[in-house]
RNA sequence: GCCCCUUUAGCUCAAUUGGCAGAGCAGCUGACUCUUAAUCAGCGGGUUGAUGGUUCGAGUCCAUCAGGGGGCACCA
């Protein structure tokens, strides 16, 4: 029917799919011209108002005769539209019969009030700039089937203004992060996302293929081996809004491919990181909303700065009840919590007690410092105890936002630590090789480094409110929805022949 | 990978102990120049996620499979 309807318009003189429509004002901005609208005259009547252009999304329809109320949505806010047959002229009021829910209209007019006082722009002129042959979802309710919000995510931005707010939010905050490094003197990079050693992080990368060089490569998984390269080179303050992919579970709390914003400072240490994550919150808030206490999973967390900083032991203490260094006390915590601690090794038992014990307790905004050395061995120690790494990680209820080092430049300790993890672990993560070319980089003297990872995903989650990962990125990652399962055929790649280039010099 | 829940019209949802698959919105036809999820009258709309089983009879019970959600595990 919606079809039948484009060949109306096209019959009418005109293009249902439209063409440039220049010099429209965004519906926001076409409200704030209300101080503007003239009062009604003492008959009631409406003097016209400053004149109107906008361009947007049909969502509502009123008829009523020969008039017709039509709410239309940019992405920047929502305003009604009067259609009066007389007002338009028989020409547009013969094109309006064809409009339907859902499609995208040009509207020339005059803002004025209604009688029952709603801010209208009143027609003149109606342009077709995108006919939907689809029918929208309830005007209602929207979608609101978790499924068709992540699969659907067109039908989904243009229905669910808090969704379109969402994303909205979530580039300003971006933004803001730019800003506030860029403001800092750090500059932006870009490294490499194929990998041949996929390195910096503990997790399974995703694996590819090069064919012409016949070269196995992963997704990254972290981008600080490079950025540390960067330091060596003499870069002293990089940073990286990197797209990074680790082939791990999905939860509410992990997409395969998620953003991480890492940056790293020549010269400075893990105290100078966080004040800058402090900085990078304050900035993404103020982008947002300004509002320093936030609600989140329906409590409140005060973001105001400076956040309480507590060290590891401190915690473990607290949270715990024994030392950190009480081997014994230990033991029988974790025995007593029914983990397995037959040849456990006693910092891995202070991890999972941690783990179990803490995290879930931190409320924060709050930095955990000073850990363990065993944990962290891409850390440099404390120079006043060599068992403790100078690290920190910054937990807001339980959810790790921000995780920063004073970072390891000496390439000897370096390549012996890398040894020893590789040394102890399963075939399984047998992927995880020796970087030497890192470690030859690092043998030119990196300087003394603080950097800084943050979950750029788990922020804006965190800063928005928002219970699962997938409200934060556009396309999470989902199962294709197979027509037939059947068309799920066994890829023979090894047989298929090779494809030509045909986007050779893209 | 394991456990629980879920899938009915384009969308949002009903359907009693197993007994003719329904409503609202959207759509179509008509009325109405100030409506606010407009209203009023009429009409059309379905492989109940898929396959098999039990039964005289399955949306409902059973099995398998698929998608999705939540939790656990893996993982920062």
């Amino acid at each position: 029917m919606r079809r039948v309807k484009l060949e109306r318009i096209s019959a009418l003189g005109r293009d249902p799919w439209g063409h440039r429509f220049d010099d429209h004002q965004p519906i926001h901005d076409v409200r704030a011209l209300e101080p503007h609208v003239p009062p009604k005259d003492e008959a009631g009547h409406q003097p016209p108002g400053p004149v109107a252009r906008i361009a947007g999304r049909v969502m509502l329809r009123r008829t009523a005769g020969k008039a017709i109320f039509l709410d239309l949505r940019d992405w920047t806010g929502k305003i009604q539209v009067f259609c009066g047959k007389s007002q338009v002229g028989d020409e547009h009021w013969a094109l309006l019969q064809e409009m339907d829910l859902g499609d995208l209209l040009g509207i020339d007019g005059t803002l004025g009030y209604t009688k029952t006082g709603e801010l209208t722009i009143f027609a003149t002129k109606i342009t077709f700039l995108g006919k939907s042959i689809l029918p929208p979802p309830e005007k209602w309710h929207g979608l609101t089937d978790v499924e068709q919000r992540y699969r659907n995510r067109s039908v989904d931005l243009f229905s669910n203004q808090e969704s379109m707010s969402a994303f909205l939010s979530r580039s300003r905050i971006i933004a803001a992060v730019r800003s506030t490094l860029g403001a800092k003197n750090f500059i932006e990079v870009e490294t490499p996302t194929m990998q041949a050693i996929a390195g910096g992080a503990a997790a399974r990368p995703f694996v590819t293929h090069h064919n012409t060089l016949d070269l196995e490569l992963y997704l990254r998984i972290a981008p600080e081996l490079y950025l540390k390269r960067l330091l060596v080179g003499g870069m002293e303050r990089v940073f990286e809004i990197a797209r990074v992919f680790r082939n791990e579970g999905i939860s509410t709390r992990h997409n395969p491919e998620f953003t991480m914003m890492e940056c790293y400072q020549a010269y400075g240490d893990y105290n100078s990181m966080m004040d800058l994550t402090e900085s990078i919150f304050t900035a993404a808030i103020k982008a947002v909303d300004g509002q320093f206490v936030r609600p989140l999973n329906g409590r409140s967390v005060d973001f105001t700065p400076p956040w309480s900083r507590w060290t590891y032991s401190e915690l473990f203490l607290e949270h715990v009840g024994c030392e950190i260094h009480d081997t014994v006390a230990v033991a029988s915590k974790a025995f007593a919590k029914g983990f397995d601690t037959e040849g456990v090794a006693h910092d891995v038992l202070v991890s999972n007690l941690f783990e179990e014990y803490v995290e879930d307790a931190l409320e924060g905004p709050v930095f955990v410092t000073d850990y363990p050395a065993s944990l962290c061995p891409l850390t440099k120690r404390k120079t006043t105890d060599p068992a403790v790494a100078e690290r920190f990680e910054l937990f807001v209820q339980g959810m790790e936002l921000a995780n920063a080092y004073t970072e390891l430049n000496d390439p000897i300790l370096q390549e012996s630590l890398f040894r020893n993890q590789l040394a102890g672990q399963k075939a399984e993560d047998s992927m995880a090789k020796m970087d030497h070319e890192f470690i030859d980089a690092l043998k030119h003297a990196m300087p003394p480094a603080g950097g800084l990872g943050i979950g750029i995903d788990r922020m804006v989650m965190v800063l928005l409110d928002k219970p699962s990962i997938r409200d934060v990125i556009l396309f999470p990652l989902l199962r294709p929805k197979g027509q037939d399962s059947a068309s799920a055929e066994p890829l023979e790649s090894e047989n298929r022949p090779e494809p030509k280039s045909e986007f050779e010099g893209m």
